[in-house]
DNA sequence: GAGTGGTCTAGACCACGAG
DNA sequence: TCGTGGTCTAGACCACTCA
């Protein structure tokens, strides 16, 4: 037997999906909707739960509820083929980057391959669909592999791809690390999204042909807008051309 | 400042990292520990279901609240390098699979880009570490790639793998998207994980030198104790020797 | 200050598991 | 039957937003 959560989720659900509640609407007030169905507020307050981890209502507190946007879905492509294998390498998307200079520690330097303490560059960017932000990402790269113009804050996002794009000729591998977790509350805010909406994580190794590291990156991938697409060739066959 | 909830289910969660609360053992009921933290059953349980998402904790119905044995992590290897990909080609882990013959419907005709009512051979396979579930698959072949011999009930793992090896020669391109979401109901039981524990799940396609798609596959992997990898090599260099 | 969501209470009653 | 978790109630009180 469905619980009332449940069934009263499916009913809401319902009316988002026919229409009848618009994306970007607000909701009625929960206690309007509680009295409509018949139930406690926590009853009704579990039952848009369900619908928020599913990514299809935002809360607003002080504000209400809100049916969100059917977003914009961005394809992660993976292998390192397009650009530098950001998922912001999208149209529609913008990028605001954050350069930093930092000192790797921790599981940066074994991601990295680098010694505590190394000097490396962040960069921390966060990709915007409109005024909502979407995705998040942070690159490493070491120093001295950085040009120093790269340095001047806040480039548009193409100066971060044209300057990682030379190192480009002696690359030899990409591994990249896909995970699924739940997003930890400061990655929650910044991305507005629900504490229960799993995040895809990439963890991105890329190496040269010495097999140094040249290129690391974590992104955050929220769950109800991003896939990953991985594509391998084989070399018994021609490489068929890339677009 | 944190909630009651949060602040329990970092307790608790501090318990169990510290061996007060050992894996398999069962927590004290949820009667006891409301009173003990001096808050009301809802609050608890509460915090118990923050433990149950993160894949903690798992609820039994009539007997109490357990905690999970630490898993194996099981990498799915992508590129369709090691056997035919499968999370399952790791140590420890049994794989039971059923085969049964269907005709394509729906999203499988796309997938495998045939025309609907074609013949297919559906495995479906689900490991095992030790008595636990562990993951879920779904392959499909066509029928005339398959076999007779293969249709006959229940073959060891091997045997649905040795198959699959068959078409290998003429493989041109193994794609692979990645995405997460939350089980569907049939899934959770399947696996015994918690509806708010999100999946990884992957789309693979197989396709041959001919362009034909011989194999597609529909994973579900725990987030809780999955991970996939995907290397890519560049042309440049020699092809480092595969294990 | 009015309206909204966020958290919590102190129970009630039901469903499941084991003896 | 008893102990367990599962669901729900009918409120209370707090925090946030906006006028």
């Amino acid at each position: 037997m469905p619980s009332r959560r449940d069934t009263i989720a499916h009913d809401l659900r319902d009316r988002i999906a026919t229409g009848r509640i618009k994306p970007g609407e607000r909701l009625p007030a929960e206690a309007h909707l509680a009295s409509e169905y018949r139930v406690s507020t926590p009853t009704l307050r579990n039952a848009l739960a369900v619908l928020q981890a599913e990514g299809l209502v935002e809360k607003v507190h002080g504000k209400g509820n809100f049916v969100r946007r059917p977003l914009q879905r961005i394809t992660y492509v993976g292998g390192g083929r397009t650009a530098n294998g950001q998922p912001a390498a999208h149209a529609a998307l913008s990028v605001t980057v954050h350069t930093t200079r930092i000192q790797a520690r921790g599981h940066l330097t074994s991601l990295l391959k680098v010694s505590t303490g190394s000097r490396l560059t962040e960069f921390l960017c966060l990709s915007h669909e409109g005024e909502r932000p979407h995705s998040l990402a942070r690159i490493y790269v070491p120093c001295d592999l950085v040009p120093a113009a790269a340095l001047r804050e806040s480039l548009p996002y193409e100066g971060v791809m044209k300057r990682l794009l030379r190192l480009r000729p002696p690359l030899a591998e990409v591994r990249e690390q896909v995970s699924v977790r739940l997003p930890t509350p400061q990655e929650a805010s910044t991305l507005r999204i629900s504490l229960a909406l799993a995040v895809l994580t990439i963890k991105r190794q890329t190496t040269d042909t010495r097999g140094r590291v040249v290129e690391a990156a974590l992104l955050v991938l929220p769950g109800d807008r991003a896939d990953a697409l991985f594509t391998t060739h084989y070399p018994t066959d021609e490489r068929t051309p890339e677009k």
